[in-house]
DNA sequence: GTCTATATCAGGATAGAC
DNA sequence: GTCTATCCTGATATAGAC
């Protein structure tokens, strides 16, 4: 298959920036158009209708949750470490994707919640490979989605050094 | 003073119900009226305009801020109980409120995000006076925090025994 | 492929009857 | 106090030129 054309990516990373700093009413084609570079006209001959850029979007993020997942693994410093960090971070492609994706979710696009519910799967089967106890597990998740509620709010997200300590006592806790 | 007239009383129940069940974008001023059995002509007597509707909600919630944590410090189990069991709760009053302005924040009107504050202060305060370490506090209420994310996605909320064991675990490391 | 119109529709707000 | 009718604005989508 052809490479596709660099307006496409530029107008799923325009969307994706809309909808992370701006919130999914700020989001509209000619919002997405503009932030992008092109005209409306333009946007709507790479994807046909707002469902379709929705759908690409998704798409997108669907395939980056492998990635993620493999991302998590090799980290340095483990899973729980991994996801915890960035569960705050705006800057990185994955957790951009996640929180636009999660905007659309939360608003007139509620079958993006797929997408969600996969990645965060993926991110207590990868956890679980570390700290052993499912519950443990689900808990780390369950304070990464507090994080992420906080940063959708635009409130400040919490201490990253303080939930380690608190995660490890868990982790004593449980294991031994 | 007298007493607010039931319309007003009707309109913000039906006002956070839509936002709760279907979204910031399904509540406009058209579903509202409608859900509560008046005209629009009759919502915009009582409220003159989406604004003061907004508005209303919000005071109505700040007002229930300091009602629930009293409910917090009275309750049988104590208030991390009462926070995790009720964090995925839609069916009272309090938690549809913040639902309800939870949504408003993530969408067109951030100013809702101090009622939102306000709240997450108060679950912290009455947390620290049970728990003792406020690391601990912060991260049950951190917890809360998730569960709201995912009852704001639609999602099933995780096991509440479970999360109430980890955190006694928690609570034994770190005072004893 | 990308642009400039323009049609269509929905939500918010106003005016005025009852 | 509550209703109906209407206006204004902005967002999606289409048509057709370049």
């Amino acid at each position: 298959m052809p490479p596709p054309p660099a307006a496409r990516a530029k107008v799923l990373e325009a969307f994706t920036d809309l909808l992370v700093t701006s919130g999914e009413r700020s989001a509209t084609l000619d919002a997405v158009a503009d932030h992008a570079g092109v005209s409306k006209g333009g946007l709507l001959y790479h994807f046909g209708s707002k469902d379709a850029l929705v759908d690409g979007l998704v798409e997108h993020l669907t395939d980056l949750i492998a990635a993620d997942a493999a991302a998590m693994r090799a980290d340095r410093e483990g899973p729980v470490h991994y996801l915890l960090r960035t569960s705050s971070d705006v800057g990185h492609e994955f957790d951009r994707a996640y929180l636009a994706v999660a905007e659309l979710a939360r608003g007139a696009y509620p079958r993006a919640r797929g997408a969600l519910d996969a990645a965060e799967q993926a991110w207590t089967d990868a956890v679980v490979e570390e700290v052993g106890d499912p519950a443990v597990a689900r808990a780390v998740v369950l304070l990464s989605d507090g994080i992420y509620h906080r940063t959708s709010l635009g409130a400040a997200p919490p201490p990253l050094e303080e939930l380690l300590t608190l995660v490890d006592s868990l982790r004593r806790t449980t294991t031994g």
